[in-house]
DNA sequence: TTCATAGATGACCGGTCGGTCAACATGAAG
DNA sequence: CTTCATGTTGACCGACCGGTCATCTATGAA
């Protein structure tokens, strides 16, 4: 069962590399195949469209990520504050392997498609919007418990938790300009320290 | 003196409004040349490649900036916290006339440029690097001057002025991904509550 | 009047893009 | 053995890409 879909696999996989480490414009459909040992007919029976493939990508990274270090960092277990470190220390450990490997910050994925190509394709758009929401979410939940444990005073905790998640993109975007991953580590640690108050009930 | 200058100038104003619309791989120098109504030939007289293309954008696009609104928004004769809210403020107007012009979001030109293109492009991403560290320096100095006037407790206002900088470019990432300018002007506030502290001398 | 220079013109180039297609291999079900 | 679905192969397509170039025009100095 796994064999009928490995190509399909190693396309998948092949693609995200690709995308991540360079963007979606620039790697064409024939150097997936050609570094996925695929034929451009044999692509094209998986997928009808590089826009498809595009979709495929995100849903592939999406779950590997809930399932990977992003479970891992919201682990209930965890004090809800300490996740927001773990959380930074995991992205500076990913880029900093990545551009040790590659020599250059590829940059989150999701963040690098949504600027390239949210305003050419809304459904893409749409799906990159989704994650981000996804991950707004366990932001939200992780601020909901640590005011629950008295850990921090009430505040706005939806929009804390989008505003935390805008700022790892936007340190992880300027560390990809700076090529340089210590930006995470050093910039980092201040996402604890965004507020946004809860509106006056007048 | 201008005249011999002009199609240089409305081939610059056009690929800039073209690359912030959509992308830099996505705009052909066909359609910036058909819609600055300039000869394929007269736009080589004038860029050699489209990499020297976008390396005056930048340029062009950066000093207008420094001219333009973010000189009005770190004007020094305002008092220094309100500059950062000037600067939320000019960025939620700016990206909510886009889209009420053109239907979408198109984000921070800059941060576009530097997610989709500084792996590829090394010259390019220093460009883009030098534009940021510009920017920063503005933070920089509003927060050295809020710390003597006694508005914030002193703090390490290199990195906090990177980290709001960041802030700044993820929100606007996130708005982006939305399609939503309000993201913006919801979230922007918390850029006051971005603190890191001064490294303790032991 | 000559000459040099800056700029404009548009045909043209090789290469690559995303995508198509008819032919073929394989293997399980009837 | 036949049938059918799933998957593979690689040649092929038109469109478009960034970039080149010989040729022409306009201007201004000598």
């Amino acid at each position: 069962m796994n064999i009928e879909h490995d190509t399909r696999t190693r396309i998948l996989s092949t693609a995200r590399e690709l995308f991540h480490g360079r963007s979606y414009a620039d790697v064409g459909i024939k150097e997936i195949c050609d570094l996925a040992k695929v034929q451009k007919g044999s692509f094209y029976h998986f997928f009808p469209s590089k826009q498809d493939l595009a979709m495929a990508v995100i849903d592939d990274m999406a779950d590997e990520w809930a399932h990977g270090f992003v479970a891992e960092a919201f682990d209930q277990n965890l004090p809800p504050l300490e996740r927001l470190d773990y959380m930074i220390d995991a992205a500076y450990y990913w880029q900093k392997a990545a551009k040790d490997i590659e020599g250059r910050m590829p940059g989150c994925l999701f963040g690098n498609l949504a600027l390239e190509i949210s305003t050419r394709d809304d459904v893409l758009r749409a799906k990159l919007n989704a994650v981000f929401d996804k991950a707004s979410r366990r932001f939200h939940q992780a601020l909901d418990q640590a005011v629950e444990l008295g850990e921090i005073p009430p505040l706005d905790s939806e929009a804390t938790a989008a505003a935390m998640l805008a700022f790892l993109e936007g340190i992880i975007l300027l560390a990809k300009t700076r090529n340089d991953p210590e930006v995470v580590r050093i910039l980092g640690p201040a996402i604890k320290t965004l507020r946004i108050e809860l509106a006056h009930p007048n």
